[in-house]
DNA sequence: AGATATTTGTTCGTATGTATT
DNA sequence: TAATACATACGAACAAATATC
């Protein structure tokens, strides 16, 4: 059952006798999209689709819970109630992807590796979309750290501000993988141990810096200047990147300079 | 339970009376963590996760087949079986993804706007870490289209070993979230019903140039020129881009001079 | 190869919870 | 408030798969 998602290969590799929930879970993929349901139609209910597959209650929940799992459908109890199209959230899509990439050990520079490249792309892909309301929020969300931090949490919000400023600039993209992309790194920046840690660090100038970058990149995008913008961006993700590459140097030295034993092992543990 | 998954923003949103199946999940998850469990390690078995939870056969299958569907743990039976922590592939990370993006109407365009800035960077990180197996099984690939097709079914097989190419290539490089958005991209393409047309098109006078752009690719690879590669597939992408449009364009042309409706709806499903 | 023990997979009947009217 | 329509949960029994001897 790992790959029974989309259409795959028909390669009809002597049928891996699947299990009737997977069954099912197929089965409901299938009319899902021979009848052309969208988001906010209503499979049948359980009595009907029990009687449909034959198949028990528990066997056909196990069935609705993967379609869940995977943003298809969400179950409402209630009369009127049932199994019901969604559109995955991007949340949901994001949650699913970092699953993935929790094992592979991501860094900093990884991730200012592509931010760097896909950034002005984004601008540029924004700037013939962007309007007076889109431009008011990337304002109001200047405002919330075009000025000193007064305490650590105050300054974390403004970090985490920083990037959500880039997230409503990717709104306006016209690519929705682009962008999609470009606020899941985003997202990835948040989450990660070591850029949290260096969240919390005070920075030196890079804040003035940034914000003009930011000012600069709405005046372009408000004259449709897209290679403008993306010029303003490749100059600003290249300056954040140094920062960040610069500052999480400093945390690790300081960090071996308290240490005492050189390599501490994570002993993985098992329940065998 | 839309997004229960990793931390969210703590609203504290009057504990919107969360399914028992779904507790069981997180606290699966978080048992996960907190003893450490890795790849291979076994979950107790039904029979104790019942009593520890104290609930009910079918519930605590529906959480394990949550989990499951997440890539996070697979199932056997049998003597030693049970649930066991699995890595989630990369195949099945790419199918969750293709739900998300499903509903977003994605065109060549936007997928060769990243691929452009991509692969580049793609092959110049693969650079410093391709070996002689790799430059073999590049060779291999590249000797599947390095001839006239002979019927259509060839044709198609030698653009889908062309895009395995970049694959390959990606397997190189050192950057996770690079080389799964690069294979990523490259299986959208291999999906996009468009793109399928445009693949059983005979082709101009593309594939001379590809292979020599990717000859070029792998010598410089082979001689550790990291900038050479990125141009050469800077090149390589422009080129294919253009070729990708031109025939779109041209499939586009045809369809209309067939249509008597000069805007035929694209309606992707009929029988709501 | 066959028997057996172990563990998941499926079913059925029933009871409880929840939202609509 | 009560009736209704639906999902959610429980428990016991049985079926199927698989490792071990």
């Amino acid at each position: 059952m790992s790959e029974q998602d989309s259409i795959e290969h028909p390669v009809s590799e002597q049928a891996p006798r699947r299990k009737r929930a997977d069954e099912i879970v197929d089965a409901i993929k299938r009319m899902i999209v021979e009848h052309g349901l969208g988001p906010g139609d209503r499979l049948p209910q359980e009595r009907e689709l029990l009687a449909q597959f034959s198949a028990s209650k528990g066997t056909v929940r196990e069935a609705l819970k993967a379609l869940e799992v995977q943003g298809l459908i969400s179950v409402r109890t209630g009369p009127g109630g049932g199994a019901f199209i969604e559109r995955m959230s991007e949340g949901r899509a994001m949650s699913l992807l970092s699953n993935f990439l929790f094992a592979k050990k991501l860094t900093i520079a990884h991730i200012y590796e592509m931010r760097k490249v896909l950034e002005p792309l984004v601008a540029a892909s924004a700037t013939p979309h962007i309007d007076a309301a889109g431009v008011k929020r990337l304002e109001a969300i200047i405002s919330i750290y075009d000025h000193e931090p007064a305490d650590a949490t105050e300054r974390w919000n403004q970090r985490m501000a920083e990037l959500d400023f880039h997230g409503v600039v990717a709104e306006y993209s016209d690519n929705p993988i682009l962008a999609f992309t470009s606020r899941f790194l985003q997202r990835l920046l948040k989450d990660l141990a070591i850029a949290q840690d260096i969240y919390v660090q005070p920075e030196p100038v890079l804040r003035e810096s940034g914000i003009r970058h930011q000012r600069d990149l709405i005046a372009a995008m408000m004259r449709r200047d897209a290679q403008a913008a993306a010029a303003i961006l490749a100059e600003h993700m290249a300056e954040a990147e140094q920062h960040m590459l610069l500052l999480q140097a400093r945390l690790e030295d300081r960090f071996l300079s308290e240490t005492i034993e050189p390599r501490k092992r994570r002993s993985r543990r098992s329940a065998s």
